[in-house]
DNA sequence: AACTATTTATAAGA
DNA sequence: TTCTTATAAATAGTT
């Protein structure tokens, strides 16, 4: 019985996981149909656009034409932003994102390094019978979660403009 | 002679607005089916969008859900602005919005009221033999082009903002 | 990733 | 404008 449980568990996971997978798929297509169809009304109708989705696990993604970020400034500031004064400012800002991006996966690693070294005292104290409160843990997760959070999307949107830089690089 | 180019000239122009009224059609068409496209993947997919129309005579336009300006703070802040929050802020904002169209529009009225007047000056003076000189309209438009612009810009979000509120409370 | 059956979008015309 | 329809494109479900 222990056996059968364990596989009809095993099935059901299975299960699960490939709805999940359809469904990320789906919504890749979809994405992907969307940013074709946006850029391709940007270019038949000479139209500025954007388009800035965030998936359900909060994953970014954005695309824009002829630039996104762009668009959406003027969106807020009501003030257009002309294509050589974007594109200077671009060439500015891509090296300066560059930097910024590797500041940051340096930090990553350090915040890696740290995590490894707490599990290391955690199974230290666990073997010795002091373990580590769960408060502790707990308590971590709510004073950094949101300030985590920030700091992903952060460095999601950080990803995305240097991808965004790369592909419009491509584009000339 | 001249009758035949000036109905070939009437002809070409007739042509030439009629391919600009198809063209602004496809426009509208288009960016109706991406609106629907972008609110349906939000939906079916529990995803967070955010789009930006800005057709080729500058004509705003935007989608988004749950709500367009949310996703766009977002984009820009990284900060996850909650619906309760949201909801509270667009039942505060939304009146806001109303009394500041209604003085925008006013103040359009007004504007207008000033116009009428200078033309009828103008007349006056070019009656009078006295014409206000060519400088005079030239750096009147050079002067208060860009902030007309934005004028222009600012005034078209906030219909839009109006517009979305009430799709919003339709909603619900 | 590639295929195909089905659904959906849209260009052209009434 | 709005509606119709033929064609083209997107995508769900598979393999």
């Amino acid at each position: 019985m222990a056996f059968e449980g364990n596989n009809a568990a095993k099935k059901e996971n299975t299960r699960k996981r490939r709805i999940d997978e359809i469904k990320k798929a789906d919504f890749s297509k979809r994405k992907l149909g969307l940013f074709n169809k946006v850029t391709e009304l940007s270019i038949l109708c000479k139209a500025k656009t954007a388009l800035i989705v965030r998936s359900s696990n909060n994953d970014l993604d954005a695309c824009g034409y002829p630039n996104c970020d762009a668009v959406v400034q003027q969106f807020l500031t009501g003030k257009v932003i002309t294509e050589d004064y974007d594109k200077k400012k671009k060439e500015e800002v891509v090296e300066i994102q560059r930097l910024e991006y590797e500041t940051i996966v340096d930090k990553l690693m350090e915040l890696k390094e740290e995590e490894k070294n707490l599990e290391a005292i955690n199974d230290e104290a666990e073997k010795s019978g002091y373990g580590i409160p769960d408060w502790w843990n707990g308590s971590i997760d709510d004073m950094s979660l949101e300030s985590l959070e920030e700091f992903k999307s952060s460095l999601q949107k950080l990803k995305l403009n240097l991808r965004l830089n790369l592909d419009a690089k491509k584009l000339m």
